[in-house]
DNA sequence: GCCAACGTTGGC
DNA sequence: GCCAACGTTGGC
């Protein structure tokens, strides 16, 4: 059997919401939440147990890649959207045909310093990344390896 | 806290 | 199937 090379991965989060550190403390977590098709495509579809993941820190300041994850379960139905408890919950989403699918992720580091969106749109190997494109709100989104090793290497390294 | 850029919803 | 109204995201 063939093996699906690893991909790597962007997906943002309010660190007053969920932070860095608390992946760190929890060692993985439930994505559970997103409620845009195409992110929730990508999870359904296409992100693999090991994948890479860039974690990023939004509607905070400076917005930022701050650490580093990885995929450790595919998509599965996100359960939030059966809980009317949930500020997550959809009626819309029926049990028997989910319509939101989350992913879990694991930690693995926390960058030394924040990779910042500013910084990202000044250094010439990521120009191509999404997150640098304006109007560009998708929480979940893909990356380029080279992009992936870049902001890592980056972010491991004195500003 | 503002608001531009998007995405979704629902009336027609 | 158009599009106005509404809700959300997320940088600033």
């Amino acid at each position: 059997m063939e093996t699906m090379a690893k991909r790597y991965w962007l997906m943002k989060s309010e660190p007053d919401v969920y932070s860095i550190d608390d992946l760190e403390c929890n060692g993985s977590t439930p994505w559970e939440g997103v409620r845009n098709y195409q992110a929730r495509n990508f999870m359904r579809d296409e992100m693999k147990v090991g994948d890479g993941v860039l974690f990023y820190h939004s509607n905070t300041k400076p917005p930022g890649v701050v650490g580093v994850g990885k995929v450790s379960r595919a998509g599965y139905p996100d359960g939030f959207a059966f809980d009317k408890k949930s500020k997550y919950f959809d009626p819309k989403s029926d049990p028997e045909e989910p319509r939101w699918i989350m992913v879990d992720v694991a930690y693995v580091s926390t960058l030394g310093r924040c990779v910042s969106l500013d910084e990202m749109k000044e250094v010439p190997g990521l120009s191509e990344m999404l997150v640098i494109r304006k109007g560009m709100r998708l929480s979940v989104q893909p990356v380029q390896k080279n992009e992936f090793q870049l902001v890592k290497k980056l972010g491991n390294t004195k500003a």
